[in-house]
DNA sequence: CAGGGTTAGGTGTGACAACATCTTTTCTGG
DNA sequence: CCAGAAAAGATGTTGTCACACCTAACCCTG
């Protein structure tokens, strides 16, 4: 056990404090669970992953950077050289549009979907594996409260520029 | 408001992807806020904040880069070039031990302790409106709710070796 | 239609994460 | 005591995040 769990185990933490780290925590071994049973097996990154997703869900001539980077997760993905090491990865194909030559848009290969298809397979059990770990209320009870500490975060973050 | 938000609201998520997608975006707008609040005025790293607060716990000795690492809430820190920085920006020192020459001692300097008094009145500032967010019984679920979340997350992650 | 602002994307740099490999030092079993 | 295992760090490499700055293309107003 790491000493960060050590730590938000019976020890006179805050209480914001202990959200703190319960948020860190979880997500750290909520990554650590999708690395080993859906990145690792499939070579891909989570970013990597993510955009992969995100293309098959979109139209068929493909998102531009910007589209893809306003899907992502992650605030600032450095997606020009993602894509770069995508298109090296053989797993998509960056196409220059004839209406807007500023706009680039980024398709799937055959490898690219044929990668994701596999990868997705590992994710969905990683998903059920997941609903099956809390109880239904817990569950909509946690997404309900993370809802309203991100919302009230935000708050936080805004009340910077006002 | 990004495309992974609007997800949330209201789309025919899988209870699985609402939780993993919770967690994930309550993690990216809580380091939101820290950065902002925390880190940029304070010119240090998440990571370095880390460091400075483990040191400024432990023994006048100070600590081991195993022990640092140990510490540290990511699973992987690079903890001996993380330091290797700190020791260039003056916030610690480093001292090979006399009695086991393969460990060193990393200790704060007057600097890094000056440094993280600065930061952690910030931090403490960003606690304390923390636990403004969510009303009491509300900050005890989300944290005994995460708690479990994790738990049953490890044993999905220990199934794999055994 | 010309010049300036805006937008999309690329590039340069520094810090961190994750993994592999290597060196030095210590420990341990025979 | 000594050879090999183990431990602690250091180092090399790749991928990502975050920021700053730059370029090219478009648009819009005068």
């Amino acid at each position: 056990m790491s000493v960060a769990e050590d730590l938000l185990m019976g020890n006179p933490l805050s209480t914001g404090q202990e959200q703190v780290l319960s948020v860190l925590l979880a997500r750290e071994q909520l990554l650590w669970v999708m690395e080993e049973r859906v990145f690792k097996p499939s070579g891909l990154t989570e970013p990597q992953f993510n955009v992969l997703r995100i293309l098959k869900g979109g139209p068929d001539e493909g998102y531009t950077i910007g589209e893809i980077r306003r899907r992502m997760i992650a605030r600032n993905t450095d997606t020009p050289r993602l894509v770069d090491r995508m298109v090296m990865l053989g797993l998509v194909r960056r196409q220059q549009s004839p209406a807007d030559r500023r706009h680039c848009h980024v398709r799937l290969t055959a490898k690219g979907r044929a990668t994701l298809v596999k990868a997705s397979e590992s994710h969905d059990r990683v998903l059920d594996d997941i609903e099956g770990l809390l109880s239904a209320p817990q569950q909509r009870t946690l997404v309900k409260v993370l809802e309203r500490f991100r919302q009230g975060l935000k708050r936080l973050a805004g009340e910077e520029t006002r």
